[in-house]
RNA sequence: GAUUCCGUAGCUCAGCUGGUAGAGCAAUACACUUUUAAUGUAUGGGUCCUGGGUUCGAAUCCCAGCGGGAUCACCA
């Protein structure tokens, strides 16, 4: 990140001193008043025109038209955009034409952030436009935003660049409408879930991120540390033993997004922080909580995208309810062959053995099942299924099946070949629950690093008492992905996380000036490439001397040659 | 973490087997009173990601580093 400016920089801050010198503050304090937006007057004129005959609208210059006395402009504003049509003897009736001549056309930029009012009309070639009475700045933009231009819907110069698009996610919203879409979706996948959720009774709750135990799932955290408690803390993983909690404090629904954060790899479904929708319901089970998930799918789809239906790719996915339900066993069955139905773990092992799958001394029962799924199965399963029943090794939190031996209730729910829920009927009994989370340790010990920790605290509010409670978390970015058709997790999150930009070390203008050196010769010295004072000091003075000379003359600056001696002096 | 591709003007991108930097848009100046990727004429704008090496000579070839993408591994 460099801060000498461009040649387009230093003239937009030269606009700002003149705009200041005619007396217009490029921005100024005193709010806009609005009546209108883009799409709004391009949706109603036609069939409402007497309504349009005084609109005042406010947004960014994106393109600028100069012929001569008259210009055209692109407006946008948060819904779209709108070409405005302003004449120099309307913006500006008396005899001062400097409005139109100097402000708009020679002290206005692309990207400025204007006001203009007038009326609407529809111009010779049959564009809706607004004849512009009035002009205000609203703020000056003094970074030239790339310029992208489109024209029966081909779009030329469009910035793609992912680098830039994450890094400066602002400029990206300002020039790429699609993105603003996305995210707009987004929001109203989150309003749909809340909707579904509050009409059902449910109470939307916040629970710590900041926690002395990550629990709730097994993750490598981030850790931090509380100066006034002296205590480590860590970033929340999970938010779901808090949300059990609740319930044992007589709630009987609750739900929170819960913002997550894991210490792991990153890549196209992987950022350090993502959000998790959970909830959590009193005296229900995992049956139940499979009709409540397809029903809260279909509202979703239908309140984003009007259809059920979604297509990806050259797939598409149905999102009506119900969903199949396949048991993990009878999945693994289908898909390899093999029926690993009370199998022991050399069983598995050997069965992954002829898979093809690679396994470690580490992995328990659970765990090498849940491989032959992964690898073998989970990309089977485009519609919406329930996979279900799942070996208990690997679900501590989950109450032991009602007639199935060694399985759990639990469920996960399979779209597009990915895993976007997972739920189970809640293991409330403290004596079952306190032996699990034991066995997690000797996992621990045998060397798996994703076992969990134990939460004593947790175990406490289990053994006042929870009533038999199904929960489920739902992937949100996930979620979202798939509904706004994306296929990295940088696409559905504003600020994906990036590893920071080098801040290039840079002498400031008092650093120049504690070496004797004058303001008005910093930025030649700079363009020389002599950024820093360590870099002045190493340079030959006889080159710099000359370079001055050659850049004063290229820079046309008006300003008298130093002599040598002085020039000598900087080096001291 | 591994493999691979990429990094040139404000933006999008050319630049061949090494010969000293190019286009379009944007900018500047002039012309133009219903244009729309406005148009016409002229002009300015570059640490070719950084640092080494090879060479008479490197944007180009080699090595290392930095940043990003894709794929894989781990994970949700």
């Amino acid at each position: 990140m460099s801060n000498a400016l461009s040649e387009q920089e230093i003239q937009r801050r030269d606009e700002l001193a003149k705009l200041e010198a005619l007396g217009i503050n490029p921005y100024p304090a005193e709010a806009f008043e609005i009546n209108a937006s883009a799409k709004d007057i391009l949706a109603n004129y036609e069939r409402d025109k007497l309504n349009y005959k005084n609109v005042s609208i406010a947004g960014r210059m994106m393109g600028r038209r100069i012929m001569g006395n008259a210009s055209f402009i692109e407006l946008q504003d948060a819904s779209g955009r709108i070409q405005a049509y302003i004449k120099r003897d309307d913006l500006c009736p008396g005899e001062d034409k400097t409005l139109y001549n100097t402000v708009f056309k020679k002290l206005l930029d692309i990207g400025d952030y204007i006001g203009i009012s007038g009326f609407v009309f529809t111009t010779n070639t049959g564009e809706i436009s607004i004849h512009v009475k009035e002009l205000t700045l609203l703020a000056k933009s003094l970074k030239p935003l790339p310029v992208v231009k489109s024209a029966d819907g081909k779009t030329f110069d469009a910035v793609t660049d992912p680098e830039f698009r994450y890094r400066q996610r602002y400029v990206d919203l300002v020039v790429n409408p699609h993105v603003r879409e996305t995210f707009v979706k987004i929001s109203k996948i989150k309003t749909a879930i809340r909707e579904f959720l509050n009409e059902r009774g449910a109470l939307e709750v916040d629970t710590p991120v900041l926690q002395s135990i990550p629990g709730g799932a097994a993750a490598r955290p981030f850790v931090t540390h509380h100066n006034a408690l002296d205590i480590p803390l860590y970033l929340r993983i999970a938010n779901e033993l808090y949300l059990k909690r609740l319930i044992v404090g007589g709630y009987e629904w609750v739900y929170e997004f819960s913002r997550n954060f894991r210490n792991e790899g990153m890549d196209r479904t992987h950022n350090p922080e993502f959000t998790v929708l959970e909830f959590y319901v009193a005296y229900k089970d995992y049956l139940w909580m499979m009709e409540i998930t397809e029903q809260l799918f279909e509202q979703v789809a239908l309140a984003t995208n009007g259809t059920t239906n979604l297509q990806v790719g050259d797939k598409e996915i149905s999102f009506a309810a119900p969903y199949p339900r396949v048991t993990i066993y009878d999945a693994i069955k289908e898909h390899t062959g093999f029926d690993v139905d009370g199998m022991d773990e050399e069983g598995l092992r050997d069965v992954c053995h002829k898979l093809g799958i690679q396994t470690d001394a580490s992995m328990g029962k659970g765990k090498l099942i849940d491989e032959i799924f992964g690898e073998k199965c989970e990309h089977h399963y485009i519609q919406p299924t329930f996979i279900i029943d799942y070996p208990i090794e690997m679900s501590p939190l989950t109450k032991k099946h009602r007639d199935k031996p060694g399985l759990v209730e639990r469920f996960e729910l399979m779209i597009n070949g990915k895993e976007l829920a997972n739920a189970y009927t809640e293991l409330n009994d403290p004596i079952d629950q306190r032996a699990r989370f034991e066995e997690q340790l000797k996992l621990m010990e045998r060397g798996d690093d994703e076992a969990m920790f134990i939460d004593y605290d947790f175990l406490r509010a289990l053994e006042y008492g929870m009533p038999p409670t199904a929960g489920i978390g739902i992937g949100i970015d996930r979620l979202a992905m798939l509904i706004t058709n994306q296929n990295s997790i940088q696409d559905v999150l504003f600020f994906p996380q990036m590893r920071p930009e080098k801040v290039v070390k840079q002498a400031s203008n008092a650093d120049y000036h504690a070496q004797g050196i004058p303001d008005e010769w910093v930025p030649v010295l700079q363009k020389m490439g002599l950024t820093t004072i360590e870099a002045l000091k190493s340079a030959n003075p006889n080159k710099v001397f000359n370079d001055l000379g050659g850049l004063r003359k290229k820079m046309k600056l008006e300003i008298p040659m130093p002599t040598k001696d002085e020039v000598l002096k900087w080096f001291e």
